[in-house]
DNA sequence: GAAGATCTGTTGTTAAAACAACAAAAGGGA
DNA sequence: TCCCTTTTGTTGTTTTAACAACAGATCTTC
């Protein structure tokens, strides 16, 4: 079952079965599952468990005051989100996270591990948690630095090079459709779609949908 | 000396002297000291160790290729910069550090510490650490949602609302000169002086320098 | 206290992006 | 296959912010 998946999950890496069970128990974790779309934590809501995706993928969105949807991030199977407002209980939960596909999730309770004796297995668990949550942050700041560009074709430059970089080919997808990319990256989708098109028509890229291709002179 | 003070930093709470002393130790500490704009980090470097301001503040800044600088965060007595790096010393910093003020840095290398046996004072500072990360990701996560209005008077709403909640009083101080503000929330100074003058005229605020008061209609 | 540097507000011009509306294309069920 | 929904590209208009230049205020340093 899915023991033996977590035993690959950043959360539970070198972590033993046994011991992954003492754990899942101590944290009260629970499984649930989504159909694409549907909402599983609400802003404003408080949060005492982490969240780690078994199946599918969730959706991290902001809405503002006028309902104004937008992506703050992406997570896939095996990653983990709010655990940021599970480590930190009081503060209210300030996005959506919502099914970008049908998936499963557990929950867990992680608080506990930070009160208890720091030692064992909990505290290997903590401690690959502070690793996730290295990795989120820098996943933060990327987003930060692709929006602080000022124009759209900066923004795109900066982060589709980035992708590139990551995934290792000029020819590659994103995990975004583009009304999610605009949202990523904080613009409007039409114009998102027009600059594209302008690049396009100057021979910096290729795209279609959401697979991109970047043309340097050296290729 | 300086034992007194890391006892009510967050990175060392509830670590006595004696066993601060010996992570010191293992940790490789090294205290530095900056005259007010010297650069502490570099982007592009390689980063063995997080800093903890003993003294002063720091300022994270980003530098893109065209040499425009935008600040991403402000870091002040007793608080941590670049741990990101230092737990994943294989990424190359893409942030630079300057000195805000005159300041005193101590830089400790917590690497060593996540591949050990996970038990004792290194287990606490690390359980530390991570909430300091928590905390730190939440303001992040904080400037990607006062950054993600579209308009600069959205962007100063958001952000001076949560400001003033924050501070628990709607007249208030923030921690950035015009430029730094602007930065921040990645708009032209100008236009953000000037768009400050139109809600000063319209009578949505009063401000003069760092110095801001929210006039709602309840006061 | 004076001189230089830095910070701030103001204005006008220009460039860019938001917005709105629509048609074509792609995808998903029945 | 056909119909309906969603996604995408395109265009034109309007709003907004970037940019540049400058004068006055404030701060620093000698």
């Amino acid at each position: 079952m899915e023991l033996k998946f977590l035993e690959n999950t950043g959360l539970f890496r070198g972590i033993g079965q046994k011991e992954a069970l003492a754990l899942l128990q101590e944290c009260r974790a629970g499984e649930r599952t989504y159909s694409k779309g549907q909402q599983i934590l609400r802003a404003g809501e408080p949060v005492r468990a982490l969240g780690l995706v078994l199946r599918g993928a969730v959706r991290i969105e902001t809405c503002d005051a006028w309902g104004n949807a937008g992506v703050l991030d992406h997570v896939g199977r095996g990653q983990v989100f709010a655990e940021t407002y599970a480590c930190l209980p009081e503060t209210p939960l300030l996005v959506d996270v919502v099914a970008a596909e049908a998936c499963a999730v557990l929950f867990l309770e992680v608080r506990s591990l930070l009160r208890g004796p720091a030692q064992g297995p909990g505290a290997v668990l903590l401690r690959n948690l502070l690793e996730a949550g290295m990795e989120k942050n820098l996943r933060l700041s990327r987003r930060i630095f692709h929006a602080s560009a000022k124009t759209i074709r900066g923004r795109l430059l900066s982060y589709l090079s980035f992708q590139a970089i990551e995934q290792g080919s000029k020819d590659f997808f994103v995990p975004f459709n583009r009304q999610q990319l605009a949202d990523y990256l904080g613009v409007d989708r039409s114009a998102l779609s027009h600059e594209l098109g302008k690049m396009k028509a100057e021979g910096l890229i290729e795209c279609c949908r959401s697979h991109f291709r970047l043309l340097t002179p050296d290729n």
